[in-house]
DNA sequence: TTAATTTGCGCAAACGTTTGCATAACTATT
DNA sequence: AATAGTTATGCAAACGTTTGCGCAAATTAA
């Protein structure tokens, strides 16, 4: 039972047969009789043949391997991506292997390397935080392996984007808390580095401007990362600001849980006295009370799309690489974090 | 621009050295001259020069690749063991490819058959609920490939399993109750059919035991999955119970957290009242009000243990396989849910 | 029957590495 | 000056597939 695996030669040998047939009769060419295929695949099974895909692929120079970069795994968001990733490419007979850059553009840079090495058939990415120049994709790109971002995409080239309309959620984020009767609103913001956190507060200020509401300034608090912990400091902030306000739009859950909290614990009545909505529909919004309203950012269906893309570029034949940016239809799930009824 | 990636050939035609010199080159091996390495290297790097890791691993026959199979990836604590895994693995040269049973037989069988195709190195798995016959496995681990199992590990064959002591956590977790003054606990356990949860209950009882306090079974309630909402009937039951309860341990977060809640919703105090400790960690313990104390289950350092297991059993010489267990020591997170000081 | 077409299969090359062995060029030892 | 030992490099085979092309046999058309 040592490693002496079976061959294509060795069922060649045994069955009087060349081993371009076996090759063929096992990927069901047409040029194989019915009859040699069924007696190959018996002595297939009969021998526990087991194909060396990796020969395959040296040979024909496809791996079958999507490669995956993310800032980090076990950040929920990507986990989900991922999951419709594999789940995706699973399907559709393709493996993928995983990468954490850590948000640390070296390490992106060596992982790049390393998919060239290993010659993966395309690779998604969300871009780490520290990079702003995307040299080394184009390189990797130009080289035929289609590339398809999300979430964090680049703006400095055209590729492959998967994204959701940031803009138009925090809008209608937004819009839900002015319909519900509020009329001075925060909002918690991230980094306005990240173009995703820009969209959301312009979409935000948009949807005040449209209901003829004042931007006021002092209302608009911006964090480093929306943890927790910065969203206690904001809430708190919110409590001794001199406007008081009725409403809040935090640009993700973790910022809008603690804002309910310390709005809480100051006997605030959520939502009867002030209405909070987050973003990305994280597992804590349908636990913490009162329940968040949230917007559901599509993370599986981000995975599943980029997949699909990259699937379709690898296997297209003509090799003038086109980019498409596909826009997720995000969906806003109301809650009782802000249900006036 | 087009395909035609430099290979070490091409590289000794344009130095008028051969290839083996080349390849033995780049590896730094001994046997060449320091100077022909400088010269080599930098003519690579001039061409840009990409070396072919499929044709390698496919003379070495090794990829340096290790294969997991978790149940589904966007579970936070499988995705935290993912990240401990890459992480380890990417710093000791591995790549890292996934892929998810879904709880399925089958489609852990066929995964089983991919990996075996791509010639992976090793493998890392956590076990499908559906799992009790690991003859695929078995096959797996006689064709040479080493095996890690982790968190849900099999019992009919002695592989490599990294694992905690549910025993000796659930004991610690109900000791604290009953040092906190608790007499009247309950257990909200998980499928029996999993030994984890039965090693928890086992751990439950023990202490109660050591102490002197009766097992009440009425108080020990099962569910199927532990969810959220399975947490929130069983706190239903407890709140119709004849006796009082002072303390639950629950065998994860999610159920607690739903005990948690119910029991603040019918104003009774946590912890002052009854005092709940939960299982795992997850991010909602330090979140929900009061903070849970929790057992911090090691899911990032299961992962690190796992993969640096797999790679010494890939790397050691001797291929008389043997199998290791290591446990690893969980920690009491104490937090508000269960101080009364 | 012969010619043309189709069907089924084999030959052999190629993919880019790595590695055991041979060999050439030195250096050191006698 | 001859021998042994060392150092640096080259040769060539091998890994297991896939695939273009060629060819014989079988089938169909004439």
């Amino acid at each position: 039972m040592k490693n002496t695996r079976i061959t294509l030669k060795d069922l060649a040998k045994e069955l009087n047969l060349s081993a371009s047939t076996i090759s063929r009769a096992l990927v069901n060419h047409p040029a194989i009789s019915e009859a040699t295929k069924k007696i190959v695949q018996k002595k297939a099974d009969e021998l526990g043949f087991i194909p060396n895909s990796i020969a395959a692929s040296f040979r024909m120079k496809r791996t079958q391997t999507i490669g995956v970069i993310v800032p980090r795994i076990d950040i929920h968001f990507h986990s989900l991506v991922i999951s419709g990733i594999e789940e995706f490419a699973y399907n559709n007979g393709y493996n993928v292997t995983i990468f954490q850059s850590k948000d640390s553009l070296k390490r992106e840079k060596e992982i790049i390397k390393i998919l060239q090495n290993k010659m993966v058939d395309g690779v998604i990415v969300c871009l780490g935080i520290e990079t702003q120049n995307c040299d080394h994709f184009k390189k990797i790109n130009k080289s035929g392996i289609p590339l398809v971002f999300y979430d964090r995409v680049p703006t400095d080239f055209d590729a492959n984007k998967i994204v959701i309309n940031d803009f138009e959620s925090a809008y209608l984020a937004t819009e839900h808390l002015i319909k519900n009767g509020c009329t001075t609103i925060g909002h918690i913001s991230g980094s306005q580095t990240t173009n995703i956190f820009k969209a959301r507060l312009e979409g935000f200020k948009a949807a005040l401007k449209k209901h003829h509401l004042p931007i006021e300034e002092s209302l608009i608090l911006f964090t480093k990362n929306l943890t927790y912990e910065e969203g206690v400091a904001c809430a708190e902030k919110y409590l001794e600001s001199p406007l008081k306000l009725d409403g809040v739009f935090c640009a993700n859950d973790y910022t809008a849980v603690s804002v309910i909290q310390v709005f809480r614990k100051a006997e605030i009545k959520i939502p009867e006295e002030i209405a909070i909505v987050g973003f990305s529909n994280y597992p804590i919004s349908r636990i913490i009370e009162p329940h968040l309203t949230t917007i559901n950012d599509r993370a599986f269906q981000m995975g599943e799309a980029a997949t699909k893309l990259l699937i379709r570029q690898i296997e297209e034949k003509d090799d003038d690489i086109k980019s498409e940016t596909i826009t997720l239809k995000t969906e806003l799930i109301v809650r009782e974090s802000s249900s006036r009824n």
